[in-house]
DNA sequence: TTAATTGCTTTAATCGTTTAAAGTAATAAC
DNA sequence: GTTATTACTTTAAACGATTAAAGCAATTAA
């Protein structure tokens, strides 16, 4: 079966192709078409089930309608959920996702970033990943519209949308003291990303203005290309202290599936012997003997707010919006009372 | 920044658009086209950082080198799994993933195969819902190359890649019976859809080779619209009974996960009051206090069938493969021993 | 010397749409 | 009866690429 176009139609109903496209696109009225010839294209479109070439229509039009997003890698929780939040929002609007995951890989995501802005995507939203600031700079340059998410780098003005990490991290730590919790450790990714070095300052700030006095032990910074021996080792340490830590506080879902598993391995028990606390969400934390006291992120919220300004680029408004979200803390059974 | 074209590249060196394509396209040596022009060519693609407009490209050569996806609902362990892997695949054979979630939706469904087929997509891969056989029928009549994936509709002849769910669900079966298991339990979603009723098959015939005489209620059946309390007061069933059940095998991920929760809540002893085994994977069964045995999809050779199978179609057509393959029964400890 | 060949380049049609501009026939105005 | 207006419809040029086919020198062959 052969792909009918404009073309098909015109003759089938021995019009001109104009014509056509006039009334098939909700021109009629005022390209004052008769309501005979109207009637007929319509009837002719639906008898030979007529579908439009967006192709051509984009080429034409310069507009694809389509946004590009890419994550830094769909097997995050994060991932999915902001994934199906901006699929609903552009939707609403009318608009497709067109979707790639990066794995944290500079190159991939380089790739991605080119083969979505050939296809002409009018925009994209990207969750940018470590070293990639030349990428962004380009697009900048190359006036391309899109929008930053749930990462971001400070040396480079841009929109994003994202958490409010440091107000976070200062928030559930805050919560950790609250609790009674004096020796609390914090596992985090060594890493240059802004957004992870924040949670790091709001830990350690949450400490001081409590007035706990910091322990360098307490810090572990957990390389990613090794992370299950590293997370072991450091939950190795921080329960090894003449002063073991009472709390420990884990920067990712990642990062605190991992030790989680390492602490059930050692059959250590929480949160009688420490307490666990969460960023991010997991249906693992549900499942977990101890539901997992975690700090949610406002996923909806972050995609909406992302299409939304993408949409303001694109339609060419010079807006620039850096919007900070809070996190909600879900109390589990996992942390001391 | 205006975009750069052929014609700039043309009129920055002086020569036709044509010859710039040729160049472009690496058929200097087949147009012989002359050294000089070829070097000038390239140089001044580079130095105006052209990039080729894909939807032109696509519009002119009738093949986007896109396969469109649609999942069935991206928050599954299973989609997202599969779509890596099959975003890994495309990418190895240079082609670009579009994709959707239908979110067990009918409708979606249908409106996602639709955005994508305007779209000129070259293919697609579905994971197809409940009810969705109009759909798969009108795209066989419009002879857009498809493949179905994990599910199929055994009244139409389609071309499919899919777990032996029959084979899954027995094998699974019999190892609990094996293990000592008199009195085994099904939790199964209530659906038309193929695969599952397979496992409902499979779950029979292993008791009755078995010769283990099948209780109906035994097997519970849970509408997915009222999910956590049916899968609750099953359970409660199924441990309420004169002889209570000493094993019970959910059918999907989701329904062991919502299952575990309120065994949980019952704080119900897995394994030594009752075993648990269940379809699929998932973060959250690794972590559970006995890691849950289950059985595992193979989605990186299903994702690599399902784009193989495709670009077949695309390529060389009419080819005809139904590929069924078997899961890993990954052993946890939720199985009594 | 003329014709054929080789080496390289350009012309122009095409893909399926959109849409300004021009065309046409019927009716109304003067 | 001529002109203007109205009510439609068609023509044709884009959009940015690909690629047969044609064009044009310079070289070789007859």
């Amino acid at each position: 079966m052969k792909k009918v176009g404009l073309k098909d139609i015109a003759e089938h109903v021995g019009v001109s192709i104009a014509l056509v496209s006039y009334v098939l696109n909700g021109q009629a009225e005022i390209k004052q078409v008769s309501k005979e010839n109207a009637e007929k294209i319509k009837k002719a479109a639906e008898l030979l089930n007529y579908r439009p070439n967006q192709i051509a229509k984009s080429l034409k039009m310069h507009k694809t309608h389509t946004i590009g997003l890419v994550v830094a890698d769909i097997n995050y929780r994060y991932s999915t959920g902001i994934t199906r939040a901006i699929e609903a929002e552009a939707k609403k609007k009318n608009y497709t996702v067109l979707f790639g995951s990066s794995n944290e890989n500079e190159e991939t995501f380089a790739e991605l970033v080119d083969a979505l802005i050939n296809r002409q995507v009018d925009g994209l939203i990207l969750v940018p990943v470590e070293n990639s600031q030349d990428q962004i700079r380009m697009l900048q340059k190359a006036e391309i519209p899109f929008v930053l998410i749930d990462r971001n780098f400070p040396e480079i003005k841009t929109n994003h949308i994202a958490l409010d990490n440091y107000k976070a991290a200062y928030t559930a730590t805050e919560y950790l003291i609250k609790q009674g919790h004096k020796r609390i450790a914090f596992v985090n990714y060594k890493t240059t990303l802004f957004h992870l070095q924040e949670r790091n300052r709001g830990y350690l700030d949450a400490l001081k203005n409590n007035r706990i006095e910091f322990n360098a032990a307490w810090l572990k910074e957990v390389n990613s290309s090794n992370r299950t021996a590293d997370i072991q080792r450091s939950i190795d340490e921080i329960l090894g202290l003449d002063d073991p830590c009472d709390a420990v506080f884990f920067a990712t879902d990642t990062l605190s599936i991992n030790g989680l598993k390492y602490l059930n391995q050692l059959k250590t028990n929480i949160p009688g012997q420490i307490s666990v606390l969460s960023f991010d969400e997991s249906e693992a934390f549900e499942l977990f003997y101890c539901p997992v006291t975690h700090l949610r992120q406002p996923v909806e919220a972050m995609g909406k707010a992302a299409v939304d300004t993408l949409l303001e680029l694109i339609n060419h408004n010079k807006i620039s919006k850096q919007i900070s979200l809070m996190s909600d803390l879900v109390t589990g059974r996992s942390c001391r009372e």
